[in-house]
DNA sequence: TAAACAGTTGAACAACCATTCAATCGTCCA
DNA sequence: TGGACGATTGAATGGTTGTTCAACTGTTTA
């Protein structure tokens, strides 16, 4: 394994956005599902202000992708390693 | 993929420590080598305490074990989990 | 024993961050 | 068009966190 400055830095970025509760829950509900913003708010039971503030992170993260339909955005994993990244920190902490 | 809330908040704990530069980096350092925590200090060019406090972080969570020598602490990686998750985590900014 | 070395610890401080609140935007339908 | 609904945004705030500094512990050696 190999890697220089930059990559750890990118490394470090990335499981700081994993690496609060409310986003890793939002991630979780979003496996399998695509869901709305205020869907996510009901079951996180948290304001839809802050569902918004965190979705917007994991947007720039490229953790999740979103489309318009109608009244609606609807949210879901930007691609199947996020599922993975999820899937390898419960088999640790399993342990 | 089925998880509690209690296994969600300690997935988020669990990558809230990968998600700081320094951390990442003494890991990395680690990786096949064990180390004391001045040589740690010199690579990342940081002071001796400043390691020693993210090495209590990366002890608490089971990161890294150490090992009392004469005047040193040989710290190294606990498990090659930590070095998997490293590895998924350059995969995942590399692509 | 005393000095030197390796490392730990706690307090303090500045920087960062998640949530709240209020205002605003965009889309739909009456 | 105007109101209702879903969602976003910015400012403010309380809490968290990484580093520094100084004091301290434990180990070796002269």
């Amino acid at each position: 394994m190999f890697a220089d400055e930059q990559e750890l830095i990118d490394v470090a970025e990335l499981y700081r956005v994993f690496g609060d509760k409310t986003r890793v829950t939002i991630l979780y509900t979003l496996t399998d599902t695509e869901k709305c913003v205020n869907d996510i708010a009901t079951a996180l039971n948290m304001t839809l202000s802050a569902v918004s503030h965190q979705l917007r992170i994991l947007k720039q993260a490229h953790l999740v992708r979103y489309r318009r339909v109608g009244k609606n955005a609807l949210y879901s994993l930007s691609d199947d390693h996020v599922r993975t990244i999820l899937e390898q920190g419960l088999e640790h902490v399993r342990e």
